[in-house]
This record gives structure tokens, sequence and C-alpha cells, in this order.
DNA sequence: CGACGATTTGAATAGGATCAATGGGAGTGG
DNA sequence: CCACTCCCATTGATCCTATTCAAATCGTCG
């Protein structure tokens, strides 16, 4: 593993605060590996062998029930993912694949088991990740009960900008068909839901988009930080 | 507080293996009160200053906006409830209120993070409630995203049946119009998803339902542990 | 008995999904 | 460099799902 990469996982709020010798302890059975895009890393039902980190790149994590398949979030560098399965020991409750070329850091489970219970620190940060990912879901459950997906969209759009500093101008983070599927919806209606936005002023060529009225956008739009502030 | 009530308490997975000071360290500033049904406990929005544990009785969290409010789960003896806003010390993003008359311990959040920092044993179990409810509300979203209303309905009758001891016939736990709100639907069509679920054995009558084609149904909801099953 | 709320049913509407067809790029191989 | 292919995105038409509004029934509780 290179040196600037340990240090970005070390960085991680997970781990930034254990021990020395316990995060020492996690490496030598964990290993970083590249994966090109659209590789499957893990599936669901299948137990939690690994806990996975994603060093560089982007990953999806899905859902399936026969044919059809939805996603519930994208894990960014530099972010771990299914850890509640593997504390749990339990089997993935979602798939997982690359959206684009990654390099990911897989630690065995085990290994994670074992240094929680002697590193109160790392337990620390471990109620707090769990914590967050626990808000996380309950405000997407909020976002599917109580919006409609123009609601959805004009919601994430909202939260785009914010994340682009602000700027009237941005472009989807995704392929428009994932973030449909983020958001709870088919392509098709995505592509509705972006027609039924433009008298609120939003403007889409490609994957840019740009708001030219923020106002008419928000009255519809309604956002709650209880629900679309990721940080709270 | 009664002795068998801080038994039951103390019984709790999350408080099971706690040193006994650090349980004690809980109690001082701790109460247990009785309330009438309907009452509201919480409100989303409000700093999380206490801990919930339901003793006795059921208590709905449920989440609002505008004119809307939807149940995202019912609390029932003996467990907790808005564990991770405690832990952050962030916001509380549901709402509670009894649904019966009911008795809730409240721990104040501030013993809470405390005492999970001296006592190791408590953050483990701290950390096991956090990975479980974290996978509740996965399945929740996965219910919600891959099935439609009749198809929740059908998964929810043959859980229900399940935790009856797979008895053919038993009865609903709420009022129709809380399954309804808890299923994502609105009582109308909560009545329609019954009306087509007779043709697969659905008989029902008031809060009795009977389950008399248990295969026909099954072959309609497609059950499946990643999503039904709340102990794995 | 009367009032209230829960539930059911009907009719109309809105929200979304599905199916089908078309246009557009990006990437591949010649 | 160009043609070809494939997949994404858009649009139209249609169907299905679910909500809304309204009204009737029912049961419970004071």
């Amino acid at each position: 593993m290179r040196p600037e990469d340990l240090k970005a996982v070390r960085a991680l709020p997970l781990f930034a605060s254990m021990r020395q010798d316990s995060f020492e302890q996690l490496l030598p059975a964990s290993f970083l590996q590249r994966f090109p895009k659209g590789v499957t890393l893990i599936t669901e039902g299948d137990p939690a062998d690994f806990l996975h980190v994603v060093v560089e790149g982007a990953v999806e994590l899905y859902a399936t029930q026969k044919r059809q398949e939805s996603a519930v979030l994208v894990a960014r560098p530099v972010s771990t993912f299914i850890l509640a399965a593997v504390l749990r020991d339990a089997v993935y409750l979602m798939s997982a694949r690359t959206l684009e070329s990654s390099r990911i850091l897989m630690i065995p489970s085990e290994s994670i088991r074992t240094v929680v219970l002697e590193d109160t620190a790392f337990a620390e940060a471990m109620i707090a990740e769990l914590a967050q990912a626990f808000r996380f879901m309950v405000k997407t459950v909020k976002n599917l009960k109580l919006r409609t997906a123009v609601e959805r969209l004009a919601n994430y759009l909202l939260r785009l900008r914010i994340e682009a500093g602000g700027a009237a101008a941005f472009s989807l983070p995704y392929e428009k068909r994932m973030v449909a599927s983020l958001l709870g919806m088919t392509p098709e209606n995505l592509s509705r839901a972006f027609a039924t936005l433009k008298p609120y002023g939003v403007n889409v060529d490609g994957p840019q988009v740009t708001l030219t009225k923020l106002e008419d956008l928000e009255r519809l739009a309604k956002p709650s930080p209880l629900i679309d502030d990721h940080e709270i």
C-alpha cells in the first residue's frame, strides 16, 4: 500500500483516533486493490468477510429483487461501506459495484471485530460512524415516503448546488440512470421530472445543470435540513 | 423505579453486559414516567436531550413534512429509540408519540455519552444496537423501493403470521391507519390492497386476519430474508 | 342516544411505470 | 479516420398504481 493511501485511510474519521498499534494490527491481512469500472465487489446475501474502504473512485451500493435493482447510495473516497454487516458478522444487505475505476482497501471483518474490542477510541469512532449511517438511512426513508419524484429531484439539485459551493451551474455526479435509481424512479421518469422543473429555472444540457430561479425551485422543493443535510 | 422495571431495562441487550457501576451511573438523573395514549414525546428537529426506553406500551416514530406524516417504525417493550441522535448530540430526525398508555424511561443524553466512553462493554452493546438499527433502515428502504404497496402488505402479513408462531389466524398489532402509514400508503389504499389479496387467501375481519392460501400468497409476495427478517 | 373517528367503497385524478421508437455520443475495430 | 455498435437519454402512448375527494357504514365511547 502506498504511503499516501495509508495516510488517507488513517485520516478517515473511522480510523483517525485509533491507536497506532491497533491500526497496524488491521493492515497485515488487508489489501488494496484496483478494480475497473463495473466490477461487482460484493453481492447481497453473501457473508460479510471484509470491510471495504473506497480509497479512489466510486462504488454504488444497490439492492435487488427479482429483475429489479435500485441504488441506495454511492460511496466516495474516502469512506467505508457495509460496516454494519461486518460488525454484526452478518450477510450483506446490499450489493456493491464500481461506478468507475476504483481502488478499494479490504480489511478482514475478523480483524475489525477483534480490534474494536481492544481499542476504545476505535469503538467510539465506530459508534459515531454507525450513528451517522443510521441517520442517513432515516433521511432516505423520509425522502421516499414524504416526497414525490419531482420533489426529490428538486431537492437533490438544490443539494448539489450547495455542494458545488453555491454555483448556479454544476454537473450531475453520475449518469442520469444512476441519479434516477438513487432517487427512486425510472430513467424515463427522471427525464420527465427535469421537464417538469424547467418552469422553475432548471436547465439541463447533458450532465450540466443550471438553476436560474432558485426561489421558485425552493418554494416547490421545500427543502428540509432534517432530510437533505447529510452533515447533521 | 420499580425493581421489576429496573430488571427489565437491565436485561435489554443494550444494558445487559455493561458494568453495574456504569448502569448505576445512568440512573440518578433518569426517570420513568407513565404517559397516556396519544402523547407526543419528542418532536423532530428538537435537540436529543434524552435516550428513551419503552418499558411498557408502544411508541410510534414518525416523520412529518408540511401536512403529511408517515410512520417509520413502532418501538415496543423493551427497546430504545433515537439512540443515534443521542450519540451524535444532534437533533431528532423523527417525532414520537405513544400509541397506547406507556411507561417510558428517560436517560439524559449527557449521561449516555459519558458512560459509553468509560464502559467498553456498553460501547460494544451500543455498536451492536446501532448496527442492527442501521440494517433495519436499509431493509425499510429496500421494501419501499423494490416493492409495490400490495407486495409490502403481503409480506407484512406473512411476517405477522411468523411472529404469531405460524398460526393461520392472527390480529393486526395496530389500527389499520397505522399499518397503512408504516407500509407507506394511505388508509384507502390499504383497504384496496386487502381486497386485492382476497383471492390469495387473505381474509380480514376488523383486526383479525386469516391466511388460507399460504403458497399463493408467498408466490405473490416473494418474501426475502434480506428485507423481511428483522433478526439478521 | 349522539358524536366522533375508523374503515370501506366509489369516482375522478395524479403520479409513475412500461413499452416502443428515435436520436446522440462514446468507444471499438477496420 | 470512418463506420459500426452499443448504451444512454429523450419522447410519445398507454397502462397501472396510488392519492384525493366524497359519501356511506360501522363501532366505540362518553
